[in-house]
DNA sequence: GACTGGCACTCCAACCAGTCGAGTGCTAGA
DNA sequence: TCTAGCACTCGACTGGTTGGAGTGCCAGTC
């Protein structure tokens, strides 16, 4: 069983290790720490600790470092998530000083994170508003396609192709007057609904025409959350250290395949305070099983979406906790909704 | 005075390096190359080459390695650029296979040229197309923020922020609906141009509204080289070898930072057979002195825009520049306009 | 004059042994 | 239950040795 000193000992192993990226003795322990006992008594706790998967050896007479089940236990039980300071929480406030629409926001967000926590920042894009469209426009690609353009009373703009048999401008003229009479104004999913009721009403070459279009509209209608991320702070991930050199090959993977990183992101159910964190091995995509991944929700108006940042799994947990969770709340401050949790990161 | 024998030994040497990664001797080079003559006269040969500045060694009695000047030399007189292989052409094809688009296309041709090349590769937009207006969308962000969006006839999407007097949703639309009926279907210059007799013939309030909007248009149409590029083929960067661990760094900034890359492509004076080639220290940005960077043009029917690679001065040349030629022509034939030189890549 | 064979020299890489020190595990005692 | 002490382990570092790859140079040959 872990009594209290023992869970202390694994703290500061945890602390001292992410501080000096080198395995952690019994003696530094007891000078560093103040625990009023002697190294032997430590040298026990840790044995006891190593025995139950919480540390671990390099080798025989190495000092010990915690291992992913080490850092669970210490985000868990020890972790008291650090108040930011206030640089920055400044920071954070010139960041995002003045700006304007959404891409803007998720892209500051993104430096911002990465330039705070010095690693790699995701941020995914919020599920566009489910507002109602201002336009769709039709524009002739090739013979068969048709590029479909759909803007939102938000400003967000959504494209599609469309497979249609082929037309000429004045066809595709007639075809974006319709559309854009009947869609106009309503919200994504009457839209839908009101061109699948005039697809019914047409001769069947009209409907030939219309219905890959009306098709495209309802894809990018249904999309309910976003699909994209955007990415900061690559440069970072040279400064991991020697011992994660083999991860920049699959993270540099994941971050052009851009569906790893929403996976990662994906599944965060918030257990800490709104934070999520996946540590090591925690995190079902192999290549990246020694790496943390430490996100958050935002909730912009249109519904949550997720931000996190990627590092060694050797990473100062409680600042980039608050650091994420601190972020993820002025960005959804941003975006024009309340974050669901109390603000407790204010004093 | 270097006589063909010594250009053959620096073509040698440069050829063994680029596969071996190690730095070559004599005896090895006439073994490998059936240089009829033996060792002691390559010696000769190489310290005149390296009295030159064309090689160097690592430290005494290791092998040479070329310098920056030598495989400027090796590029410019002895490379020839092999023909790709059947193999290499066939991939091209079925990789741009049913593109449909200019950003499906730029988004494959990055993948392809970082696949073929296991390089980074660096695509640059081309320059949108000159073509009309189809659609200008107003959309009010905040009590100070117009978002102005553009759509051509090609289906290309810009948008920027525009800096308005506060207006309601019923003035905004107003707007729309007045600069859509002067703008549509007119080229983005004679569509500003009539923007702005408009604006003279406005009062004053109604100008202090309109301008703003105006002049983020005059930006969309003025901005006569695209400034978009797209990168691929990032994690083949970690592959360079550790040599270039050092420049993992740089050059991750130097893909955040885009303008960087811009500069990279942007000065591509087309020397040898329409592929730009600059090697270590001769590209300008300091960072990314160990590195080259292989780069074309391609024409699409809106102007020459550039592509290429970027990667370890250690490599293949003769196959880089082929490759890279040979994507820069297939883009061009796809974005629909001839490049100016023959296809002699092609037998 | 150009090339070659031979030889002395340099320098790195690898191996080995020895030493040092940090850190452990264990045990006896408070 | 904690502590002090001691023997032990093992990596990091040092210095010396060796082998081999490769050079530079020189005298000799065509």
């Amino acid at each position: 069983m872990l009594d209290d000193r023992k869970l202390e000992v694994l703290g500061a192993v945890v602390v001292d290790y992410v501080q000096s990226r080198e395995p952690v003795g019994s003696r530094a322990l007891v000078e560093r720490h103040r625990l009023d006992v002697s190294p032997a008594t430590i040298r026990n706790d840790m044995a006891v600790l190593e025995e139950d998967g919480y540390l671990t050896q390099p080798h025989t007479s190495a000092g010990r470092i915690p291992t992913d089940k080490g850092y669970r236990l210490f985000v868990d039980k020890l972790a008291s998530i650090k108040p930011l300071s206030g640089a920055e929480r400044r920071a954070i406030g010139s960041f995002m000083q003045g700006a304007v629409g959404v891409d803007d926001v998720v892209a500051r967000t993104a430096r911002l994170l990465a330039q705070l926590t010095h690693q790699v920042a995701i941020v995914q894009y919020p599920a566009p508003a489910p507002a109602e469209l201002r336009h769709i426009e039709l524009v002739r690609l090739t013979a068969g396609h048709l590029l479909v353009i759909v803007i939102r009373a938000t400003g967000e703009v959504d494209q599609r192709v469309a497979e249609c048999p082929d037309m000429d401008e004045a066809d595709v003229a007639v075809l974006r007057h319709s559309v854009n009479g009947v869609a106009t104004g309503l919200t994504p999913a009457s839209a839908v609904l009101e061109l699948r009721r005039l697809l019914a009403a047409l001769d069947p070459a009209g409907a030939r025409r219309l219905a890959p279009v009306v098709e495209a509209i309802a894809e990018i209608a249904g999309a309910s959350t976003s699909e994209r991320v955007v990415v900061g702070g690559v440069p970072n991930l040279a400064r991991f250290g020697v011992e994660y050199e083999a991860m920049i090959e699959p993270l540099l993977e994941a971050i052009e395949e851009q569906v790893v990183l929403l996976r990662l992101l994906g599944e965060s159910a918030c257990d800490k305070d709104g934070v999520y964190v996946r540590i090591g091995a925690e995190n079902e995509y192999g290549p990246l099983r020694e790496t943390s991944v430490v996100s958050s929700v935002y909730s912009s108006d249109s519904g949550p979406a997720s931000l996190g940042v990627v590092g060694p799994t050797r990473m100062d947990y409680p600042s980039t906790m608050a650091t994420v969770r601190a972020v993820a709340r002025y960005v959804g401050r941003f975006l024009g909704a309340q974050t669901a949790s109390g603000g407790d990161d204010e004093h």
